[in-house]
DNA sequence: TTCAAATATGTTACATTATAACGTATGTTG
DNA sequence: CAACATACGTTATAATGTAACATATTTGAA
């Protein structure tokens, strides 16, 4: 249940996201979908307590764990990301919107986060992956998993009035 | 007071930083000073709370903000990094070994962090740096400040028992 | 030097983010 | 259906970080 609560396009990313878990054998609970759905519908990184928020829209009574262990779940299918920088969530661009090769997988990504207007771009740039693993193999460092994102100002936020 | 209580290299770090902060006109004061030695010290990222009981063996009735706003200036001053991953603090590579010409200035590093050791490396490589702002330029970003970290294994733990 | 301003620290209280531990329900498979 | 694995509910608490205001210390200028 809580089924069609969503906007129309935020419903055709989670029926993508439903079949990249069924793909991998795994299941897009009416939970996790709903917790997505919030994180897709957010356009701008959402705290783990926002969603909490939202859940109870629905779910009177949730509880934290509720949340994270979505998240965990969403993490983990690659369906979202985590920005460190503001301990907020977005919903992954590749993951949803087209045909991507990593599309369900956790995939390294770089997020460049405005302190303007809040939004969060995903990019995912081989020249700055290829930077990063060529510095790292010279020391004998072999990276699992790598953060990195940058504040700053974007270029609607540059060129508007805001200085 | 609470003087000479660190080892002698550490002491010599901490005089470097004590330049530094005199260079800019900001002061290294006895509670930002062995703040920041106990970061020198730890040999691995230290939390905010790990601090606080230290400075509690001097100073008994220590609370968070005391940390935290010696931790904010360590930072504006480029003394220290936050592992924003850990949430915690390690001691700049740059700016108190060397004199590079970065020290005493926040600047834009890469931080490696060892799963099996947990030990943390700086870098400061120009290659990561420019892959960065180069795929930034591009969309008309501009970047202020930047975090890039990454987890793996070392080349200690890589070679040795550890798998 | 002595007062005023700025800077730094002390202190209390609380906000925010995250997890441990255990119980219950639901689904899946033989 | 029984046994198992997975997912979710619930309570409690841990860990991290800040707001707000009081006090002390340093600095600078009259």
């Amino acid at each position: 249940m809580a089924g069609t609560i969503f906007a129309e396009k935020t419903e055709t990313r989670l029926n993508a996201a439903e079949r990249l878990c069924a793909a991998h054998g795994s299941r897009l609970t009416d939970l996790r979908r709903q917790v997505l759905g919030l994180v897709l519908e957010a356009a701008r990184p959402v705290g783990a307590y926002d969603l909490l928020d939202g859940l109870r829209a629905d779910k009177k009574g949730a509880a934290p764990p509720t949340v994270y262990r979505a998240l965990d779940f969403l993490l983990e299918e690659g369906l979202i990301h985590k920005i460190e920088r503001l301990s907020a969530f977005v919903g992954c661009t590749h993951a949803l919107d087209g045909s991507h090769a990593e599309a369900g997988h956790p995939h390294a990504a770089q997020f460049l986060i405005c302190t303007g207007c809040g939004q969060v771009t995903e990019l995912d740039d081989h020249g700055i992956l290829h930077a990063l693993i060529h510095a790292t193999r010279q020391i004998g460092f072999m990276v699992r998993h790598s953060t990195v994102e940058a504040e700053g100002l974007c270029a609607a936020c540059l060129g508007g009035a805001a200085l």
